[in-house]
DNA sequence: CCGGCTAATGAGTAATTGCCCATAGCATAG
DNA sequence: CTATGCTATGGGCAATTACTCATTAGCCGG
């Protein structure tokens, strides 16, 4: 363990003599006396561990102005566009630090503040990208259950990630994401601790939303929280993608009945009282956003200049 | 004008592929339609104009342990330890990063305060590093005069690359660094106008000061503020370094007479009332730095492993 | 003490980047 | 219209970095 710790250490100063000091690997290399392999193992480390934060400080003419037009259209409180990166398939890269930030300006505040926290890929990328920090004034909770399938825990349920960064008071939700039925989620929902829990994310003043699709390769599906018969159906009835679980329609319209009356997650926190982000890009996340914003779920976006340009376009 | 911005808004799109996205150059060329040797450019471009923004997320043991003594021993509210970069000459690299991040946490801040900025290389690289904001809620206030010797406005006062940088309400002080006589020093002082500009710098919320060494290259003698005659008659009255033009002994009390008697700077803001920072790294600097910490006129200090080692040990 | 395993190391090499330089484009003054 | 000087461009090459692979050191269980 110390022996991590002490690796770790020894990339951050190989990070920092690279990128802070402009060092090459190879002065990096003698002045740490290793290899100069090692050095760059070092420095290759210290960026896949996250200890290198960049950013460009560079407001891009394009992204503004798609970012003032989206606000106008979709009468959203934030609305930021990161540049898109052509040909990427990542569905994360670039809105994932542009969140973290946005979470790392409230979590720097030092009045206390709770913090919903929706899940998926999104999400958790975001979350990595969060430096360490301690701020016990504040809450975060989480709007889905931690439960898998299996009865592990979820593992894009995000909230122990954060915790982990984020030394502040979490609010983990002990469910699963879909109960067997309506009694039995009504039932969990009685629970104190859980009523207590889900009254706390109703208060909320800052909720933090990856969008689902519904589609093919549905996370939902993958993560093995929905059966194939139950997205077919879902579709059937209209639906286009999934928040914390609330499959919703094209308008954004939560559908009626099917798996909608046993998800056992927290209602999505008001956009009157709450600061509602949805992080999400790409051309398969497309219809959920653009049904978010027209059923107005969110109040808030971060997305890139590609998504953005279409979601303007529709 | 517009060609400029045009072409920053690339560097900055080429510096966010780059860094962020990780794509080569020659990927940057295919997707921004140029050649790679422009894509090259621009990124390098990017980096020269200070749009990329690299930080270390990690506590260096080492460094945050040398803070911790250094806070111990020298009665500090706030002390910082960057990684030093061994056999690099520079004196600014890595403190003015750590300076700027100090300075940019506090211009977030909703609430208004005021800054009390000194002068020097150090301050001026630190400047260099914020990155473009608007903080009209702040005011800061330069603690030396920007004439110089020729009458053109000193270089050094970093004041005005401040206001530059963040659009904050700036208080210059129109008056020579070192006045011709005491009399000369007292009847500028007097005048309305700086008069209040002394009274604001006094109430400084936090005070950011670089040290001057008084050897051979003093940056005094060096940008024609002090005569080499001066100089000597200085060190032999037992002066070892100057913030913002006051000469100190080793043991950080201000010279009698000499050319204090004409430094028509404002007085350092107490340590009881403002978070005085000091910025400065190196052997160079190491007497003045000592000095200022053993005369109690800072109560912060932003250095780097080296010097804070040799701190420890004096 | 010995095999078998894992993690770390260094050599070698391919990929990428930084930089110099000759040249082309372009504006301006004559 | 032409000469002049400035800037941007792409070719070419050297430096630097990333990656693969074989080897070795360290470590554990037998």
């Amino acid at each position: 363990m110390a022996t991590n710790t002490i690796r770790l250490d020894d990339a951050a100063r190989a990070g920092w003599l690279y990128y802070v000091a402009g060092n090459t690997q190879d002065d990096i290399a003698r002045k740490l006396g290793v290899s100069r392999q090692s050095a760059q193992r070092l420095v290759s480390l210290a960026v896949k561990e996250g200890l290198v934060k960049v950013r460009i400080d560079h407001p891009i003419a394009n992204c503004l102005d798609l970012a003032h037009r989206l606000k106008a259209r979709f009468d959203l409180r934030i609305a930021e566009v990161v540049p898109s990166d052509p040909g990427s398939a990542s569905t994360t890269v670039g809105v994932a630090e542009a969140a973290a930030a946005e979470l790392e300006r409230r979590l720097l505040l030092p009045d206390p503040i709770t913090i919903a926290i929706g899940t998926g890929r999104t999400l958790k990328a975001a979350i990595e990208k969060l430096p360490s920090m301690d701020c016990p004034q504040h809450k975060v909770v989480s709007l889905t259950g931690n439960i898998a399938p299996d009865g592990s825990a979820a593992f894009y349920n995000v909230i122990f990630t954060m915790a982990d960064k984020v030394k502040c008071r979490s609010f983990p939700m002990p469910l699963p994401v879909i109960a067997s039925s309506t009694g039995e989620r009504d039932l969990l929902h009685k629970q104190p601790m859980i009523a207590a829990t889900l009254k706390l994310s109703a208060d909320a003043d800052v909720t933090f939303l990856g969008i689902g699709d519904l589609g093919h390769q549905a996370p939902l599906v993958v993560d093995g929280f929905l059966t194939d018969a139950e997205l077919a159906e879902l579709n059937r009835a209209g639906a286009v993608a999934e928040i914390v679980g609330w499959a919703i329609d094209a308008d954004g319209r939560p559908i009626a009945g099917l798996t909608n009356d046993r998800v056992a997650s927290a209602p999505i926190p008001s956009r009157e009282t709450s600061l509602v982000f949805g992080i999400a890009k790409g051309p398969l996340k497309l219809p959920g956003i653009f049904a978010a914003l027209k059923g107005r779920l969110i109040n808030s976006l971060i997305t890139d200049e590609d998504t953005a340009t279409a979601l303007l376009a529709g």
